[in-house]
Parts: C-alpha cells; sequence; structure tokens
DNA sequence: CATGAATGAGATTTCATTCAT
DNA sequence: GATGAATGAAATCTCATTCAT
C-alpha cells in the first residue's frame, strides 16, 4: 500500500466526518474508525488534529481549482463559460459545502497566526483568481466586457453571491437559478431605457 | 447593578474573545475573566455556550433593521439608498466578522439540530430580507428596476457580495468600493454597444 | 474545606501510589481515586504529573530535615546524637523509601534541566546538610572528634551507608545494626595497637 | 556484521539515551535512531525495553567483579588495596551512574515483581561482596582489621559511601576524595587521646 | 535478519457545567 | 444573585510492541 493511501484514506473519513459536525465536535476516535485506520496511523500523517483540518481546507481549494480551470479552456461563448463556471462552482458548493465550511474558517482566523499557513492559503486563492480571470479576459477580448470592470469586483460578485446562494439553500430546491445570476452580473438590474436614446 | 448589565458586560467581553479565535478555541474561564465575574455567573445569564454564542450573534442584528429601514425611508435616489444600505451592510458584516465566521461555520450543522436556533436565524433573516425589499421596491417604483428581477437574485448577489468581500478584506482596507459592486449591480458588466449605435 | 486540605489528600495519595510503582507505572486515575478526588481536581493544585512528583519529593525532604534538626537539639553525649540521628535516618530510610527514591530520582536527573527545581533541591540539600553539622559541631565541641575531619566526608559516610543499608534490607530485617556503623565511623576498622605506644 | 554487533551497537545507544533521561523518559525510537538500526530490530536482541535496559545495567559488571579481583591479587598493602578498590568502584559508579539511578529507582518495585530480575541482581551483588571480601580478608590477615568487624558493615559503609558520593557529584569534581573516605574508615573520626598520654 | 508503518490501549490533560457556600 | 472549586466525561496524543514485507 503506497504511503499516500492511508492518508488519502484518512483525508476522505475525515472529510465525511466533517460533513455534519464543527471542529469540536468532530473526535479523532470517529475518523480513526471511518477511515479504519488506528487512532495512532493519523499521528503517522498529520501532526495534529489542526493540521489535518487544514490539509483537509487545502485538498478542497486545489479541486476547485482545477474545476474552473476547465472551464476556461473549454471553447464556449463568454456567457456560456460563466455560466459553466458558475455551475462547477456552485456543484462544488453544494457537494462539498462543509469542505468550504472548513475553507472559510481557516482562511480567517489563521491568517492571523502561523505564517505559513497563511502563505500557503494566499497562494492557493491566487491560484483560483488566476484560474477565474482566464475567463474573464477570455470575456475582454470577445469585446463583451466593459473596460472599466475590475477583476475583483467581479470576483467579489459571483463567487460572493454564489456562496451565498448556496449556502441559504437548505436542501428544497434553489430558489434562484445560475442564468439569474450571471444575468444580472452581465446587464445589471438597470432597465435599460431604449426609448430615451 | 441593574440585571442586564451583568449580561452586556459579558457579551461584550465574549466579542472580544471570539474576535480572533474559532468557537472551540474560546474558553468561558477566558470569558468570565475578560467580564470580571464568575465562571458561574455566565450560566445565570445564559443556558450554555452555545446559547451565550447565539444570543450574542444576534446581538445587533435588529439595530442592522432599523439601519436599513431608515436607509429605506430615506430622501434619496435609488443609486444612492442601495450605496447606503451596502454601506450600513459592509459596517455590520466588518464589525462582526468573527461572529458572522462562525455562525456561517455552524449554520450548516444547527440547521439540522436545533429548529429553535434555525428559526432565530431565518427570522432574522426574513426581517433584513424585508426591509431589502423595501428599498427594492422603491427602484422598481422609480422605474429603475428591470421588471423580471427577482428579488431573491438581487439579495443574494448584493449581501453575498459584500459578505465576500468582507471576509477577504485581511485588515489592509478593502481592495473593491461599495459603488463599485452597486455599479455591477445595477449596469451588469457587459458592454451596452447597441447605445452606440 | 481548606485549600490545602485537597492538595494534601491528593499528595498522601500519590505516595501511597508511587510506594510501589515507577513514575510511568503510576497513573493518574489511580491517585486521583485513591484520594477520592476528581482528575480534573489534581490539576487545581499541581501543573502536571511531573509537577506532583516534584512536590512530592520536596515534601519528603521537608520532614527529613526536621527528624535531624530533633537529634540535633537533644541533650545526649556525640555517639548517642549520632545514634539517634541515624536510627531517626533509618526509621525514616525505611518508612518512606519510595519517597527517597523518588528524591533521588529527582535529584540527578532534574539537576541537568529546570533551574528553578535545582535550585530548590540545593536549598534543601542545604539544609540537611546544616542540620547534619549541627551534631558535628558539637562533637567537635566536645573535643571527641578529629579536626582534621572534613564534614562532608562524614555526611558520606554516615548518609551513604544508611541508605545503602537500606535499599539492601528487602523486609528480613537489618544484617548489620546502626551501633555496627557509628561504631566503624567513630573508631575504623584498624586494630589500634596499643602494644606498639 | 557478527551477531553480537548489533546488540552491542544497541546497548551503547541506550547508554548515551539513559545518560539524563528517567525510564519513561526515554523511547525506543530515539535509542533506535541513535543506533541506527530499525526499531524492530530491538525486539530481535531484546524481549522489552525492561529487558533491554536490565541488560544494559547488568553489563559491566562482571568488569568491575573482574577489576577488584584484581586488586585483590596485587601486591600492595591493606590500605592500598582498599583506595585501589574503591578508586575502581567509584569509576565504575560514575561511568553507570545514570543506570544505577534507574536501577535504583526500580529495585525497589522490582524486587516486588520479577523474581528473575531479583535472582540476577543478588547474584551479582554476592559475586562483588565475594571479591571485596578477599581484601578485607587480607586485612584481617595482616593483622590489620578488627577481629569484632562484620564484613557487611565494611560493605555497607565503603559502597555506601562511594555510591552516596558519586550520586552527589554533580559534575563540578568531588568534594572528597577517595583517600578521606577510606581513612575515616581505616581510622575512624574519633581523636584517639589514650595515644596522646 | 532487518525494518518501520501500523496499531490501539491507555496516558495526560482540558473544560463546560454544576452546586455548595 | 454571585462565585469558583470541584468534577469527570471525553478529548488529544504517545509509544511499546507487532508483523508483513
Amino acid at each position: 500500500m503506497a504511503k499516500t493511501d492511508k492518508r488519502e484514506l484518512i483525508l476522505r473519513a475525515a472529510e465525511k466526518i466533517f460533513k455534519d459536525k464543527r471542529f469540536h465536535e468532530v473526535k479523532l476516535d470517529d475518523i480513526a474508525a471511518a477511515a479504519h485506520v488506528g487512532k495512532g496511523t493519523i499521528y503517522l500523517y498529520f501532526k495534529s488534529k489542526e493540521d489535518m483540518f487544514f490539509q483537509l481546507a487545502m485538498d478542497g481549494f486545489d479541486e476547485l481549482c482545477i474545476l474552473v480551470h476547465a472551464v476556461a479552456e473549454s471553447d464556449k461563448l463568454f456567457r456560456d463559460k460563466l455560466i459553466d463556471m458558475c455551475t462547477a462552482l456552485s456543484n462544488f458548493f453544494s457537494e462539498r459545502r462543509p469542505l468550504l465550511r472548513i475553507i472559510g474558517e481557516a482562511q480567517d482566523v489563521l491568517n492571523k497566526r502561523d505564517s505559513d499557513i497563511r502563505q500557503l492559503l494566499m497562494k492557493n486563492h491566487q491560484k483560483l483568481i488566476k484560474e477565474v480571470n482566464q475567463i474573464l479576459d477570455f470575456g475582454r477580448e470577445q469585446g463583451d466586457l466593459r473596460d472599466d470592470i475590475d477583476y475583483n469586483v467581479a470576483h467579489f460578485i459571483l463567487i460572493g453571491s454564489l456562496q451565498f446562494r448556496d449556502r441559504h439553500n437548505s436542501g428544497e430546491g434553489f430558489s434562484v437559478s445560475i442564468e439569474q445570476i450571471v444575468d444580472v452580473f452581465l446587464n445589471g438590474v438597470i432597465l435599460h431605457r431604449k426609448e430615451d436614446s
């Protein structure tokens, strides 16, 4: 059995356990049991519960980046890429909501402490930004995007909306579609009174 | 000393302590010490650590609603009302970031369990939504708002963006202004070429 | 119940438990159970298991000093004081052998580490030396003691012999009496051939 | 590499590690690392940590006996033989102080349990006693030793003093010389006034 | 023989909560 | 009401020992 196998095994088990528990509610005993490994084995691969938690968070970030990257590379119109990207993000957020919660938790609090972790978080964040920017760049190249739009605004609006939407979806289906969000993002909410022109 | 004084004392102390710690990192000992009360005293005013935390989290929400309400009632243009509202929200989010983070962290989990807390969260959320809707209604009355915009979309985009923006502000000032967000919200990111022709 | 009561309670229980177990074999569970206190209570009075161990060792040292002091103050002949002192020490060693073992263990190893503990140990050691010296001084005043005897030699021989004797007494009674030891200490093993003079 | 090489390697590494640590502070991981062998290898040569420790402790005892034996056989005066013997013992005690300390620590406890170990300890002790007795016998033959001296008294005083002296030597050199101890052992501490008269 | 990853019993320690004062 | 000593369940973590390779 390769060394990473056990590590993966533990991370996947941890993910499940963290799904519906908060950090302090998660017991290493449960994770060990779920992963079918001895409790001590966890400590071969992770320095502490905290460490495991962060490796889990980083893990999720990587997947997210890969997802967005795939969309950026695809051969579609700007609007469709946006919708694909939002769909990909939304799926990711839905499926891995606990992971996201963990990432959020990690991001905010640990920024203030261990600088190693902060740097890793920033690096990951930049990576995601870069992927999203690829799509926005594409929009700009196509002449579909206003010149005066700060990329950050775009990120905040798209990702923020999607995350918020996801967070407020408590299982009975979304009340707002991705198309609607992308529509507002592209066209705004203002009535463009053509009769004025 | 009035009964509420001690309660307030504890809440204010708790607020400071929760600022840069995660839920499980906060010890009641620390809160009691910071509030200069005995540890047992906390249990006179709060059922449990959880309870105290949620009372803390809800604390101030009423004020926020009042603030937004005031904006709705004010005598301004739609765009300015939006900016005022977003400013109020942003301030609220900034001041209470740690709490919001912990709520975010806990929401998922608690949704599935304590229905009292879920109901309180939803009630508060509805209250805020109602106030925000007043402003959107105003926009619609003014003819500034597209007819086909679902209010939920608007909420998700505005509040989601602001929360996300706030969450990624690590102290050195915001990289994106509220005006920019409101601008995209109103006008979208697309280049409106038709008006040029 | 006074604060020291619980501390004493725990120390006395610990002493019993340490009696026939080595440090790593002693479980705090056992001590807590023996002292009829909660496990957490131990941590109210002692920083850690190690800390408790050292407080226990220091405790024993004090008693030892008190014993020797009482002999020094008594109104007897030099030889009888020596025998009394040796008897007191021997009794102490016998009754509290585990404690001595602990002291020995502490003394040697911790000398090399925490300087706070080292200083405390040295202070205690000096205290014991001082008490023994009182008795030797008395002997010198009486003209019973050679002028060229280094007090340290006397300590090493008396205390060393007694400890060794005690350590090799495994319950079936001592093979060597205190009088015999004091005799050799006083007169030496050499045959003083009076006929030579 | 011969079979005993690995065993030796481990024992020498263990010796270093045990030097300034208590039994429970020594980790087999450390010993394995220091010996540059796998942790499992230790179990090829030793039944357990305890077993390894005792083999280590017994290691060298034979040499000590041979050394004392050589002194007994030597062609010297009684006093010089005593000094040589004490020097040999002192060296042995100095070099193996950490081990002796741990044995002391464990002796009490183990006496009550593992009878194999007790027997081994006693056997070794008897062996050493026998060699020391040879020297005392020589003294008696020479007419240098009082007839009424129990050999055990002599052992306790000599070995006890030396061990105690060694235990209180914290590295900055001995405060008491072997000659001084032998002097008191031979002549006692009393002023022999009769000879003056 | 040699290894070191894996184990899991059991150690130490923490901390929310209680309750006698 | 206010307190904080006491609690003990439960958490994290350690490490001697085993065993498949």
